[in-house]
DNA sequence: ACCAAAGTTGCGTGCCACGCATCTTTGCGG
DNA sequence: CCGCAAAGATGCGTGGCACGCAACTTTGGT
């Protein structure tokens, strides 16, 4: 990779930390792209040349890591069950990255708090679910590979792939809802179980 | 319900509406907040007493849609297998109200056309994958009450609400990509038989 | 070392979301 | 039947955002 894709991809990856930085300290709307760019040291103009929207920018570290799922799922053993196969594709994006240590969170309930405050958005919830839709046309396609499924005729891995990130959100809402907080590691894979077996009515 | 509410509905349906037609006539930038306002015969600054935004106007229609669905399941006989229960609440919403046969689509295929283009809009995704989560909010309430299930401690009810949505709209979906086009109600008949049975790959 | 392509920046424009103050309509209690 | 409080509609003004356009700068292959 050039000098020229490496440095594209630390601007976009510091807008979008910035964003969502200045977000949670000070709520989305007491933070102008002016602010963002500043932070991230780029122009204002600069700003739009990589995202298209201030929601765009927050939910872009979203959006990456669905979009990894996918290629997890074509890194994965062929002869391995489907569904213990998206489980774990699932499951490998919850491992805490190198970026994540680097900074690490000073104070972890203001963190919470802030989050909770940020997703409560509209524009940022449409953004994130956007995003989702965005990650689901990928993993379809690496459904379809895997099962030998057509994308244009059959309704089976669109299926699959809205099930399996559905089934991930609702998890991870569950956690940002639960006080005290559930492992997300165990609600993901409760869900995945549940799914799996026809989401059966509880008798 | 009085004067009052009645006349608000029509504003809002009017609203809606307008904002509906002018976009798959003209696209959605080409339409301004003022033109909608003036479609429906009301002042520009009153449309933002009615939604926050033109995208919503514009997916008001789909969030009324989807939040019937979990009024019908209410009103399912408690004894029918969720499942069925939810199928049908689901389909009930497919009947084309009378709103459709007041104002006939001249042109079929050019309002396919337009409704597609509009739906490719990135805000507009977003805005109608928030009114489903909107919609998953309630049909989750509506689950728990009939299973008998805890929405603050179970995963269940919101698991089988977001299953349910992302088996509608997959289907609607592939509804809009396939050509000839296949009836919406065999998709959303096989898309619930599928998630009933647990998806399970294909043989 | 040069040059085409890619990326950044400044400027200007149209529109949008929304706060606030004012005017109009509604429907209820006397 | 009437007047009055509450709800809604409207006009105006403001801050900010998305984006087109036209320089200017950096990159990396030849």
């Amino acid at each position: 990779m050039g000098l020229r894709e490496r440095k594209k991809a630390e601007t976009r990856a510091a807008l979008s930390w910035a964003a969502i930085r200045l977000t949670v300290e000070r709520g989305f709307d007491r933070v102008r792209v002016e602010d963002i760019a500043e932070a991230a040291g780029v122009s204002p103009r600069t700003f739009n040349n990589y995202f298209a929207s201030k929601g765009e920018a927050i939910a872009a570290r979203h959006l990456d890591r669905l979009v990894r799922i996918a290629a997890e799922l074509r890194r994965r053993p062929p002869a391995e069950p489907l569904w213990e196969a998206l489980s774990q594709a699932v499951l490998a994006q919850w491992v805490p990255g190198p970026e994540v240590v680097e900074h690490p969170v000073t104070d972890q309930a203001e963190w919470a708090a802030g989050l909770r405050i940020m997703l409560a958005e509209p524009v940022l919830q449409g953004e994130v679910l956007r995003a989702g839709a965005v990650a689901e046309a990928e993993l379809a396609a690496a459904v379809a590979e895997r099962t030998g499924t057509d994308l244009a005729r059959d309704l089976y891995p669109h299926l699959v792939a809205a099930a399996v990130l559905a089934a991930s959100s609702t998890a991870t809402a569950h956690f940002l809802r639960t006080d005290p907080p559930v492992p997300v590691n165990r609600l993901l894979t409760e869900a995945f179980a549940l799914v799996a077996a026809g989401l059966p009515a509880p008798s």
